[in-house]
Formats: structure tokens, C-alpha cells, sequence
DNA sequence: CTTATAAGTTTAATAATATTAAACTATTAT
DNA sequence: ATAATAGTTTAATATTATTAAACTTATAAG
């Protein structure tokens, strides 16, 4: 079940940080752009305001983000942001090496994230950006890489709902998804073939925790026509990931000892 | 009107900001810190986790706070911080002068925040930490020093709840009130003699926006005894006060044409 | 200055939702 | 192997959030 107040609150907190909230916004653009009413968006506002999460102005009465939610990201970097430091330079390795777009990935849960990512350098560009997308494990390589290496029951968890269908080519059958993550862990390495992306070829590697679970992953992504008009690009890429990736592992050896836990 | 199941929301994100929820924390936990039955507070983390505010960790169950709350800090320090940035070095400077624990304090809504903070040096310390509190602006000098600035309007919203009684001293009359606003207003400061915690006398003034309007405050605050045994010690604070205040007013002279809107 | 329009707020009735307890499953400890 | 504990799911129902309408306030137009 879902609380759909919950849901509600939480696409408007939303709202405020995909537009931009920094002169405020009006009951009724709320209203306008998620389709609520407004005597409802009102309780509900009031509601926020009055935990501190938003504000409203006294005088425009318009609502801006409240600076207690600062204070989430201070407590979350702590956690996370050293490892993203740490692989930032490998990452960088992999663009300038193949001037194609990489990206960082984790999970929450059983919510793919995107932790870092670099653009592709060349005119034709390959680019899908920040990625926080629910289903999208089995139509990516960040995702397979991961679910590969991951225990039985995490993998059903992940995989419980129907897998999206995103182009011609995602695989959105359980047993045939299962023989490829088969393949992935024989290979040691993921691909996407155009299965997220019409026209996008990804790579991608896991990186394992200090307890050898796939904690990370890092994909690079290039138009396709590269990899099929040149074998050994497909070779370059690979490489390059591989090598970050296994560089990029060694920062839970470095930092924790076995038997510490992390999030995720 | 509250809408109960967001309340609980928001008290449930504040529990993660609390303690310490680097390694996670169950439901049961949860339940027991908040008083929520398991059921209904189930539904509610699945619906928070949906929406990515929260996550749990497929084995554990525990939930550990979404990276997307991370979003929300980067958002707001683009509009805050260069204001903090800026005024700490003149609170520094006020902290030097005395030794005492001074504070920059502003609003949001009808709610008094803190924005910057240090403590006293002095063996006998004073101190009431970070203040998120609804209804402290009658009680202290940093929003008793706004407070009088402010226009009738704004002035009646928020001090249209009831005026906690926080010691013997707080003024919980609003005529009272009213009359002390006037004088603040007359000498340019504000003081707080007793009035939120036993045995703590504040100074505060003011800071104003590129409008003239009331944007922020300082406070400086010291043991009451220090002000009655040594009349010339109020002086200093207050001196030591003014200057800064007026300075971290020039902020919004250098940043901002008149007419420019901000946040608050 | 008056009226009109638009935005925000409050109310109270009721439709809809969140809550509950109980059953169930999974995990951990004994 | 059994018990105990924690987490999950379900479906009935009591409670709550939603709604429309009335009201207030602010802004724009005449």
C-alpha cells in the first residue's frame, strides 16, 4: 500500500527542486503543475511549513525550500562522498581515455543511482544523464553489472515488478535476463546493446565492497556505430573500465576492514 | 488543518537527522521512538522509500537516508550560503571582543532559525545550541530585534499563537510585548534579560536588506551575573555587537540592486 | 476611488483514505 | 529444531483528508 498524502508531499518537494524555487512558488503554480487542488495543496502546504521543511514568505506568500533540509545533506556526505572522491579520478581516466560519457552507479534499495558521471567530449554524443530511474537493473549495463554478482534473494527483490521495455532490444523476459546475468559473471563485465537507449552501446564493470559484494558499478556509453564499425574500440573501452573499476575496489580495502558495514 | 500522515512523515526524516542513521534503523525502532504502530508506519516507509526520500537495505530491512535528500542541500546553499559566508567573520570578530557565544539568526515564515553559531571560550559557558523553534521570538533578542522592524502585518502573524512562557521572565502579554518592540525600536537594540533561559542575558541587533526591511540578526549572549557585577561589560558587547550587525548589513548593498527580491 | 478579478484561506460535510489487528512470512537466536 | 522477534500483507472500519463553497485578502482595471 501507499500513502498517497506521502506520495503528494513528496512530489511537491520534488517540484521545488527540479524548478527553480529561489524566488518562491505560488500555491497555485503547485496546484497548476501537479494537478491538486488548491484548498487541499493548502493543507498540505501548511502541514510542511509547519515541520520546517518548507516556508512561506509573510508578505508574497509564496513557499521556498525550509533550511532544515541543508542539513539531510550534511549528514549523507559524510557517508557517501569520500568514495565518490575517491573514484572521481578513475572516472576522469576513462574520459579521457575514450572521451565517452561515464558513469557512477549504486543502488539504494532497489532504486538504481547514479553517483557520478562525466559527459561524453566528442560531437556526437552519447548522454542520458542523472539516472534514479526505479526499473531500469535490466536495461542497463550499471544495473546488470551489479544484479550479476548479487545474492539470489536480492536479485528477485529487484526484479519482483515487470521489467520496463525501453527499446526493441531490453530484455524484459526473468529467465532470459537470468541467462544473461550468467554470461555477465563467466565474463566478469556487462554490456547494454541499445536496451536503455536507441543507438547506445554501455560497458560496465562492477566494483566490489570490502566483504566482495557488487556495491558500485561504472559504465562508459558510446554511440553504437563506433562499436560495430571499429572491433578494437570495444576492446579500449573495456579495458579502460576494467581498470578503474579494480583501482576503485581497493578503496574499501584501503578504508574498512572486513566485517564493517556500509550503507546500501 | 494538519494532515496527520505528513506530520509523521516529516517526524519520521527528523528521527534520521537526530541519531545517528549511518548504519541504519529498523521499524521496530522507528515505532518505538515515535510511537507508531509497525503496520501503519510500514506503509509509510514503503511510500517514503518509493519516492527515494528513504531507502532500505535489501538484507538488513534497515533504512538509511536517500541520496536525493542530498539534492536539497545543494539547492539551498547556492542561495544561503554566501550570506552565512560572509558574516562569520564579523561574528568571529564579536566572539574574539567577548568570548561569549554569539548568533546569526534570521526567519522563515513565522519560525526563528539559527544560521550560524559559536560558542563561548569562557569556562562558564553559555549556550542554547542550534534553535529551530516555532515560537522563540518574543522570548530572545535575536527575534525580538527583527520582530520590531517588522511590519504590522508580519508582526501579528507571528505572534498570533500563543506567547510560550519559557522562564519567570518571558513576556507572554502582547501589549507587553508591544510597547517593548517600541523601545527596541527607540535604542536600536534588543535584549533578552532572563527571558528564554535562567540566568542568560542577550543582546541583539539587527541586520537590515537592500529594502530596509529586517533580513537577519546577531545575538550575543552571556551569563546575567557578568552584566549586573560589571556595568561597562554590557557596553562592550553592545559595541561589539552594533559594528558587526552594521557590517553584515553592507552585504546586500554589494550584492543586490534595490528592488531585488531574496528569500525570507 | 470603486469594482472586478485572482489568489489564498477557512470551514464543515462526506467521500475516501490511512489505520488497525490479525494472520502470515522470514529471520535470528537458543 | 523450536521459539522468539522483526517485518510484511491483508481487508474491515474508524478516522482522516478532500471537496466545494464561502470568505478574506491582495492586486489590477475601470
Amino acid at each position: 500500500m501507499s500513502v498517497k498524502s506521502i506520495s503528494k508531499t513528496m512530489d511537491t518537494l520534488d517540484y521545488f527542486l527540479e524548478s527553480d524555487s529561489s524566488k518562491g512558488i505560488s500555491l497555485k503554480e503547485i496546484c497548476d503543475h501537479l494537478g491538486f487542488k488548491k484548498s487541499a495543496a493548502h493543507h498540505m502546504l501548511a502541514t510542511i511549513c509547519d515541520k520546517g521543511y518548507l516556508y512561506q514568505d509573510l508578505k508574497s506568500k509564496k513557499y521556498f525550500l525550509g533550511s532544515k533540509l541543508k542539513k539531510f545533506g550534511e549528514v549523507i556526505d559524510l557517508n557517501a562522498n569520500s568514495f565518490i572522491n575517491f573514484a572521481d579520478p578513475f572516472l576522469k581516466k576513462i574520459n579521457d581515455a575514450t572521451g565517452e560519457a561515464v558513469h557512477l552507479a549504486s543502488f539504494e534499495g532497489t532504486k538504481l543511482i547514479t553517483l557520478s558521471m562525466l559527459e561524453s567530449t566528442h560531437p556526437v554524443r552519447v548522454d542520458h544523464g542523472f539516472l534514479n530511474k526505479d526499473n531500469a537493473f535490466h536495461a542497463t549495463a550499471s544495473g546488470k553489472a551489479m544484479l550479476a554478482y548479487m545474492s539470489d534473494a536480492s536479485q528477485k527483490k529487484i526484479l519482483k515488478n515487470k521489467l520496463e521495455k525501453f527499446t526493441s532490444f531490453t530484455i524484459t523476459n526473468v529467465k532470459q535476463l537470468s541467462e544473461e546475468l550468467k554470461k555477465i559473471k563467466k565474463n566478469g563485465f556487462s554490456t547494454d546493446d541499445e536496451e536503455f537507449q536507441p543507438g547506445v552501446f554501455c560497458v560496465g564493470y562492477p566494483i566490489f565492497d570490502n566483504e566482495n559484494k557488487p556495491f558500485a558499478s561504472i559504465s562508459c556509453s558510446s554511440p553504437k556505430f563506433k562499436i560495430t564499425s571499429d572491433k578494437k574500440y570495444l576492446d579500449k573501452i573495456k579495458n579502460s573500465v576494467k581498470f578503474s573499476a579494480l583501482e576503485i575496489g581497493k578503496y574499501f580495502k584501503q578504508t574498512r576492514k572486513k566485517g564493517d558495514k556500509h550503507a546500501a
